[in-house]
RNA sequence: GCGGAAGUGGCGGAAUGGCAGACGCACCAGCUUGAGGGGCUGGCGGGGGCAACCCCGUGGAGGUUCGAGUCCUCUCUUCCGCACCA
């Protein structure tokens, strides 16, 4: 009996792989492709288990891809910029770079200790100018197209990190990296003009059909687009200070039939008007402060969830198009300033919101909608009335139903120039601009007299200056390298000053999915003949947390590479896997909780297959798993068992030579019984794996099948391998070998995804040459599957009452009179009449009695 | 509030509308062993029965069906996402 001794396997097979190069691939246009892509990694120092579990997830898709025949590129590479590293650098000195790369190799060493089968050659790294010099291509392609520009704006800004954040990057008001509060700055932002293609984006979820529906909703929200009309209020001057003719305040609205019930209009605190209505009202002072306590306390309102609705009058009215009545602008606390025009009709009687304001203040409130067959009177409403129904109080529409008289409203407004139908998208655009170092540095130089100015193309990549001091300070550290900011003009080659500021580095992960088809181009991002080979990504798998940012992003860059022309397709991911944390002790692992499990403690203890197939046994690769060290020693266990039954068989199946059908012809019931487990097996395993990715039942499958090994070993004279280390007796029938030896050579082929190393070593030990590499895949037959003899159970009125054997073969009138012919049947359906008898696949007996 | 996912043994989890609890963990027993935290075999939802078997059981209440963990309606709970989005 050959020993287990994991860690050697682990060393032997791995060196063999990398000698090989045995995950290297080319375009290979005879072959099928299957791209299998993790989310790239955050250098961040360590990989946890945590991290580890979907590079195994990947890494079993591609395995077992690579086998079925498939040229699989899976390749691996690092989100290297970011804070983290150049926070370290200002609390310690070690310049990001040399931090960076030392993490990168240690966790490039976990995984390849962990057998991941990467494709190393197509490393890449973000934070190399030979990549990031294609975030500046593109950023200049996105420039000349319009889709980059420039404009001053409120940004938001945490003052922990000092940097400005996207929206997406603010959750519930505070930073997505540390936590700080978030504060409102005015900045001078480079922005991606993602809105451009919101519709695009928007429509382009219907395709994505494997992906998880959480993900697309999660997106359709994002964008959350909207359909309605902006309508004109013409401003009336009344009491103190007449408006100017003209004037006029735009809403937007999506229920433009509820306008008869405009009863008021609401601006938010930060509407340009409400600075000019406060200053010509009666008292300005009072009603400044009250603007300014609402622009503070909408942004307190953020983080709290809820604020009381608040509001004043500003003294001024409005006239309704449709109406025609004169009605009043006040100013309320929670209508946002960048949403739709920052201004609202408040249909008090059918908005709940409107409603409660209107109540507090004492403002009117107008049926327009009634569902039934009375109009509700608001004066003893309680809530905002349903606003489906006819339409009343509401001049010529009156009548018309609710909301479907919107088209012929809106286009009646187009008509008298009041108003125009109009989308409106909550997606905003993609402010990239970050005040910080460790970063793509943005190809743009300012000139005196030519403005900005793009750094050409041939001038790429604009390097990142090695510069010394970090200092945390507010202002892009690259402002202080005059080497870097002063440069001559592109253009006039006059003064000129380059822009200070990098990218966010949500920018460098939109697009380098696309890189690895191409990895060392020196003069586009990537070769389009390379992308139209391996892309789209046929299998990525990630973290649920990047369902909006990062795969959002990639799919706006992916448009817009299209349309600069280097790819011809729209969606860059296929099929999207969200895998679930890995917990410890019920919190997610991280350093500063100190729940860490470290993958390498584990390795040394159990090898790295015991890891593989713990983590993918535990639950399905979507579901949150708490770690459980017993769990992962039963792994270990269950790879002995295996080892040990295919060490056991080992010398009988060698000496019977290659595989083959030979020898399949007259078995036994327990010959017959393994060769069904083993197709079973072989099907099950890899739909699991292929088309489920239920990556936990296809190894208890694999449990299951040496579980049969065993009971049929117990069965043969060579007996099983507890019961001494030399066979009990001689083996003196071939069906017993062949059974045995496909059972076994199944089992290791398909455990191989999971457990690579001990799969090398059995399959070697089972004499073949050329490693696993050149194994195909079991085939199923199912033919094979096919049991002779079956029993069948029998339902009265649904619950099984009793079963019996018959052949496999026997026709549905057999089953049925041998279901009826049952003793225990009989004795159930007693005295009662039989209605019905069906016979259902399975086969499964049902009889009705009554 | 809107949207999504999910509720199954002590635990993780299995079940194209067809024998609920596969597989594993934990636990129990027997065997093996010098010994064991190793190995092998068996047991393991609840209740009843000497037994064959019987009754109950997938958050709850209804429904569809010969048959429901699975489909439909209502409801409760948990997790996740979005949220004064006009």
């Amino acid at each position: 009996m050959t020993d287990y001794k994991p860690q050697q396997l682990d060393a032997k097979w791995q060196n063999r792989w990398t000698a090989s190069g045995a995950f290297e691939v080319d375009i290979d246009p005879t072959r099928p492709k299957f791209y299998c892509l993790e989310m790239f990694a955050y250098p961040s120092g360590h990989a946890h288990v945590g991290h580890v579990r979907n590079y195994i997830i990947g890494d079993v898709m591609a395995r077992m891809k690579r086998m079925r025949g498939f040229n699989v590129l899976h390749p691996f590479g690092w989100d290297a910029f970011g804070l983290p590293a150049e926070n370290a650098a200002i609390k310690t000195g070690t310049h990001p770079e040399k931090s960076t790369l030392d993490n990168i190799a240690h966790m490039k060493g976990q995984l390849q200790r962990l057998g991941i089968s990467y494709a190393w050659g197509r490393e890449i790294a973000t934070c190399l100018p030979e990549y990031y010099h294609f975030n500046q291509w593109i950023f200049l392609k996105m420039f000349e197209r319009g889709l980059a520009y420039r404009r001053r704006s409120t940004v938001n800004w945490c003052p922990s990190c000092q940097t400005v954040l996207a929206n997406e990057q603010v959750i519930d008001g505070a930073c997505w990296r540390c936590g700080s509060v978030v504060v409102q700055r005015d900045l001078e932002q480079w922005f991606l003009r993602i809105t451009q293609y919101a519709d695009e984006l928007l429509a382009g979820l219907e395709t994505l059909t494997q992906w998880p529906d959480k993900v697309v909703v999660m997106q359709r929200n994002w964008i959350g687009r909207s359909e309605g009309a902006r309508v004109k209020f013409p401003v009336v001057g009344v009491r103190e200070a007449p408006g100017t003719p003209g004037d006029e305040i735009e809403v937007f609205t999506t229920r433009i039939d509820t306008i008869y019930g405009a009863n008021f209009i609401l601006l938010a605190p930060e509407h340009p008007m409400v600075d000019r209505f406060v200053a010509e009202s009666p008292d300005p002072a009072a009603l400044r402060a009250q603007a300014a306590t609402f622009r503070a306390l909408d942004r307190e309102a953020r983080l709290t969830g809820t604020i009381d609705k608040e509001g004043f009058d500003t003294g001024r009215t409005a006239i309704n198009p449709f109406s025609g009545q004169d009605i009043p602008i006040w100013v309320a606390n929670f209508v946002l300033a960048d949403y739709g025009t920052g201004a609202i009709m408040a249909v008090p009687a059918h908005d709940q919101r409107d409603f409660d304001f209107a109540r507090k203040y004492a403002l009117p409130i107008t049926v327009v909608v009634q569902a039934g067959e009375t109009t509700p009177d608001p004066a003893t409403m309680s809530e905002a009335s349903v606003a489906y129904g006819r339409l009343v109080h509401s001049g010529e529409y009156s009548g018309e139903a609710a909301p479907a008289v919107m088209a012929r409203m809106i286009a009646d407004a187009e008509e008298r120039g009041t108003g125009v139908g109009e989308v409106q998208y909550r997606l905003k655009d993609w402010g990239i601009s970050r005040q910080r170092y460790w970063g793509t540095p943005i190809p743009i130089v300012y000139c005196e007299t030519d403005g900005v100015v793009p750094v050409p193309l041939e001038d790429l990549p604009v390097r990142l200056p090695m510069v010394a001091a970090f200092t945390g300070r507010g202002d892009s550290p690259l402002a202080q390298v005059p080497e870097f900011v002063n440069v001559s003009c592109p253009r006039c080659g006059g003064p000129a000053r380059r822009e200070t500021d990098t990218m966010d580095t949500f920018v460098d992960s939109s697009w380098y999915f696309l890189r690895f088809c191409d990895p060392t181009n020196g003069t586009l991002p990537f070769d389009p003949v390379a992308a139209a080979y391996w892309m789209p990504v046929d299998f990525y798998s990630g973290g649920v947390e990047h369902a909006i940012l990062h795969l959002l992003y990639s799919r706006f860059f992916t448009r817009v590479l299209r349309d600069v022309g280097l790819v011809r397709f729209d969606e860059p991911f296929t099929r999207l896997l969200t895998q679930g944390m890995v917990l410890k002790d019920g919190a997610v692992m991280s350093k500063s909780k100190g729940n860490v499990v470290d993958p390498d403690t584990m390795l040394a203890k159990y090898g790295a297959d015991a890891l593989r197939l713990y983590v993918m046994f535990v639950a399905p690769p979507e579901k949150e798993v708490e770690w459980s060290d017993a769990g992962l020693e039963g792994s270990f266990r269950f790879l002995l068992r295996a080892w040990r039954i295919a060490d056991h068989w080992g010398p009988v199946v060698r000496q019977a030579g290659n595989s083959g059908t030979a020898g399949f012809a007259d078995l036994t019931e327990p010959e017959r019984a393994l060769r069904r487990k083993t197709h079973e097996t072989i099907k099950r395993v890899t739909a699991d794996i292929e088309e489920r990715v239920h990556l936990n039942t296809a190894v208890s499958s694999l449990m299951e099948l040496v579980n049969e090994l065993y009971a049929f070993s117990e069965s043969t004279p060579h007996g099983i391998p507890a019961r001494g280390d030399a066979p009990a007796g001689r083996i003196d029938r071939p069906e017993i070998v062949a059974v045995a030896r496909e059972a076994v050579e199944a089992l290791v082929v398909l455990i191989s995804p999971f457990a690579p190393h001990t799969a090398e070593e059995l399959w070697e030990s089972l004499g073949h040459t050329g490693g696993l590499a050149a194994a195909p895949w079991p085939a199923f037959d199912p033919d094979v599957a096919k049991a002779a003899e079956v029993v069948v159970p029998v339902q009265i009125n649904g619950k099984v009452r009793g079963r019996f054997s018959a052949r496999a073969d026997a026709s549905e009138d057999d089953l049925r009179a041998a279901a009826l012919a049952d003793a225990t049947v009989q004795q159930h359906i007693g005295g009662k009449t039989v209605v019905k008898v069906l016979v259902a696949k399975g086969p499964l007996v049902s009889v009705v009695v009554k």
